[in-house]
DNA sequence: TAAAAATATGCAAGCGCTTACATTGCGCAT
DNA sequence: ATGCGCAATGTAAGCGCTTGCATATTTTTA
């Protein structure tokens, strides 16, 4: 895309009676530059309406400024608020935000890793650990920092941003038995390939154990996160003998397919059936009832996996060197009016 | 961020016994090397591991492969699944996508058109046409193409990709006063500096004004795109004498907010009081009425957006032209129980 | 006041790739 | 055999910037 007219650093130095070096110095590191000479490059660069070509800067600096992220999709709000927060963090920091999405699907998502690196991404943000070893070896021997959100493991070979969906979805599967349900059902995300649908479900297996619950009265049906699949995946569990008295799911996108089915065959929630989500999305607080699920800290993840992105990015700018970082973020219940007691029988 | 061993062109060249020339014109224009060598270079490419320098080829080649869109928000779900389906498409052409989000503040817009022009996107998808004429001559000058969403006009200066939301907006008000109401309110979008919000507000004027609506009786009250700011509103509106039969929402997220609050008030919708949105966001099906709305082709917009701006890059690339194209696309309203006929007196 | 130290600037060598142009090698008509 | 045209490949000149090192200038120190 050749730009026949823009300036570049040399029509600048020769406006300025100056040498490239000082046109970059000014630009780059101000401070190493006397203030006269600096304020007369700076009258030049506006004059002329300069600003940096990238690839050259890229190619010179050996680094782009440009973070990436490979998320499973942007189409609904499960990541859309984590993103945002990631975005302005960087944004912040004179970064910019490269993404892509994955569908889900693990090949693809290798494909835009590889893709954003070849892009120059200086680091990445990747939803959960999932994925071949490969990839991780591809990420060691360029060097490339990447934080893995959404997720938190105790292991010191990666860096992690996010919370233990393990032990988050068996607080509320405990809940759910504190009240008194025995026989519980599971709404679950697709966990081929999803490791916090996955963990998920073993969390709420966890309680489920812990209470003495008879495994053959925990059902669980996997669903794509939509709300039409979740609805069938509600039909189908309420036609269980006994029919179950709560069902958990795994987002709150299911939850609300599930509560919509529940409505369109006349059941009552929480009075027949009680219904939990997970994440907290937006969507979780206007449904009628509003759905009791699990709150994860959106924002906040994104703006730490910003930081510590940035971090490893200046370490390895300035030592070859990053070390992995992890941070653990809390996630709770939030009561809401969709889980209650069961019904007597 | 330097890369002591990452593989470069000429690595291979030496490493399949060709020149750089050779091994650029295997991975670029595969038809122009003859097949028993570019069998050897790409054994080549593969077994080192070769992926090309960004920095180096944009540098080079004077074009990126990347696409840059700025979009007010990615916190809800109003551009997310337009983004999702922009995004898909151009990953399809091989590029990427650079996104940032302005927090609809046009100061930051033009900020972030700047950096992402600054980092070498090819091209940019921008949301509506409220901006400073500065941006429009700052692209021209720079031979950006860029497409204008989520509005759709006839001007020949600028691509379009959307619809008509003046239109759009008046149909649903005919629809509000076809049913017999005469006292509407109007929820709108924070009109300045947002044409979509600001069409919406005429759109229903046009329709007031044309059935004789008396303007003292179209009570509009802006609001930010949040809940909780929408609910307020509407209280407000709710105190006036007499009360409106109907209230128009800019989007989907005012109604939601607003009948969350007609709900607490102890309003029954559509019997009380009805209420519309715009959009047709996920959320808007799962509401207890579901909310009666105007039907946007969100993927679609996305994926001509892409289409368009593909096309303009190529043409640019070939012959340093490309001109504006334009694509209008159709609304319609989806009747789901949210609006109804007016009380009876 | 001269020398040493610190600071400011310039010089020029790349960074890794693309591509216009030059060269080579081949098949074919003569 | 000779020469021509064309296809395949090589040569090398940038693309616009950063940065290590050299040089010039100013400030500090003795």
């Amino acid at each position: 895309m050749p730009n026949q007219n823009v300036p570049t650093l040399e029509d600048v130095a020769r406006a300025a009676n100056v040498s490239t070096a000082t046109v970059s110095r000014c630009l780059n590191t101000p401070e190493r530059v006397v203030e006269k000479t600096r304020k007369r490059v700076l009258a030049a660069v506006e004059a002329l309406g300069y600003s940096p070509n990238f690839g050259a800067q890229a190619l010179a600096a050996r680094r782009t400024n440009t973070i990436g992220a490979v998320i499973p999709t942007m189409e609904n709000a499960i990541f859309a608020r984590g993103l945002q927060a990631f975005q302005e963090t960087i944004a912040r920091n004179k970064s910019t935000l490269l993404v892509a999405s994955s569908s889900y699907r693990q090949d693809i998502e290798e494909e835009q890793v590889r893709a954003l690196v070849a892009r120059g991404a200086d680091a990445l943000l990747l939803i959960g650990d999932a994925r071949k070893s490969e990839i991780y070896d591809f990420l060691r021997i360029r060097k490339i920092p990447y934080v893995l959100a959404w997720i938190f493991k105790d292991d010191a070979r990666h860096s992690f941003v996010g919370f233990d969906n393990r032990a988050a979805a068996r607080a509320m599967a405990e809940k759910v038995l504190a009240l008194g349900h025995r026989r519980i059902a599971m709404i679950a995300g697709v966990t081929l390939h999803n490791d916090r649908a996955r963990d998920r479900v073993l969390g709420v297996r966890d309680a489920a154990v812990a209470h003495g619950v008879n495994m053959s009265d925990l059902d669980v049906v996997e669903a794509p996160y939509n709300f039409d699949d979740a609805a069938d995946a509600f039909s189908l569990i309420m036609q269980r003998e006994p029919r179950p008295t709560a069902v958990i799911c795994g987002n709150d996108i299911l939850a609300i397919g599930a509560l919509k089915r529940a409505k369109a065959m006349g059941l009552r929630v929480p009075e027949d059936v009680s219904i939990t989500g997970f994440d907290d999305i937006e969507i979780a607080e206007v449904t009628e009832p509003a759905i009791t699920t699990v709150h994860v800290p959106h924002r906040q993840m994104g703006q730490v996996a910003a930081e510590i992105l940035i971090r490893q990015v200046q370490s390895k700018a300035a030592s070859r060197e990053f070390a992995p970082e992890s941070r653990e973020l809390e996630t709770y219940i939030v009561d809401r009016g969709s889980l209650g007691p069961p019904p007597a029988v």
